[in-house]
DNA sequence: CCGTGATGAGACATCAATGTCTCATATGGT
DNA sequence: ACCATATGAGACATTGATGTCTCATCACGG
């Protein structure tokens, strides 16, 4: 019985039916599967056939989105260098993944039970970059390194929406979310 | 069991019961009616007798919360003195509504059918209040007065979440938002 | 003391989502 | 050509949320 070789006859997509659940599932939480399996253009069967149920699917959106996040964190090198700049690099990894990410931060239905170890994790390592920052001289103090993790959650997620609403261009996201975070929306006096 | 501490037993404070639905909800977007009933303190009976069912409550949600954000605006005069500075008093005012705000910014659900008038009315007057900011020279003009918008919308939520976290002190939070709004991260080289 | 009104408790039917099943078809490898 | 596997379509029962109803209770005012 040396059957069951995977990778070659899997048709579907699970990382495009992830993201399609996630781009649904943030614009209205309680969408339903039948609706997630037809704009991801499978059938119910066999959306439910790689995914148990909504709740297996709703981890499996939390894995997808930590294991980005993750990856990101990885490529952008984000302890090399000055901070300031490994955070523009972070931000530019991350934009690709702005909706699930957007989805993970608002769908707090996650955290209800246990919340993943991973985000332990992730929230430790961005706290670091800010912590490095403040260190070093680069960015103030008085704002907490746990806050600017949050803020910069935030400031993601809002540029996903703003982007869906057709308020910003989609290219202009990564420069948005860096400058803003980086350096507010007061004109500096220096320039 | 009667008890309930208001002036008036034989009265319902719906601002109370939508409040609550709006910190459940925003946990969990389908956090059953049962459920807000029971944390509200009053039975499902008496729920679906002040709000029809669970879309008018919502509805009822979205009218709160606009009718605050208003009078927040109202209440912070973002149209006179400098534009910093009335930034400040609006998030000020807006502070306490956070919960309320973050729910509705994030509960993207409400705008998949016709969205409601007042958020045009508010998205024109916060943008007004970043466009004067770049009139005067206060407000850098890299930065759109719709993103900022957006931003602010995201920080304001992310906040709410961080208090509700532990992550941030809630006396924190009006200094955490506007600072960060203001003058980001960075550490300004004139200080 | 009694009546009005709001509420709490719960029964009941309904509906939508979900989980599970079967069967037919398509695809790819042997 | 044959077989294994994945998929699509749909039937079916189940579950949970929801809407509606009735009735008992409690508070307040006349």
């Amino acid at each position: 019985m040396s059957h069951m070789v995977y990778g070659c006859v899997m048709t579907v997509d699970k990382s495009h039916v992830l993201r399609t659940a996630a781009t649904l599932l943030t614009r209205k939480a309680t969408t339903s599967l039948d609706e997630i399996a037809k704009v991801a253009g499978i059938s119910r069967a066999t959306l439910h056939r790689h995914f148990a149920g909504r709740d297996a699917l709703i981890k499996a959106l939390e894995e997808l989105g930590i294991t980005r996040f993750e990856a990101a964190l990885d490529a952008a090198a984000i302890d090399e260098g000055d901070a300031t700049g490994a955070l523009r690099r972070l931000i530019t990894h991350i934009e690709p993944e702005a909706a699930l990410l957007a989805f993970l931060t608002t769908e707090n239905q996650l955290f209800v039970g246990e919340l993943h170890a991973g985000w332990d994790r992730l929230d430790e390592r961005m706290n670091s970059l800010f912590r490095r920052g403040q260190e070093s001289g680069e960015f103030r103090v008085d704002l907490t390194a746990a806050w600017c993790t949050e803020a910069l959650y935030g400031l993601v997620g809002a540029a996903a929406w703003a982007v869906h609403a057709g308020r910003i261009a989609p290219r202009d996201t990564e420069k948005m979310i860096a400058e803003l975070l980086l350096g507010g929306v007061r004109r500096s006096m220096e320039q």
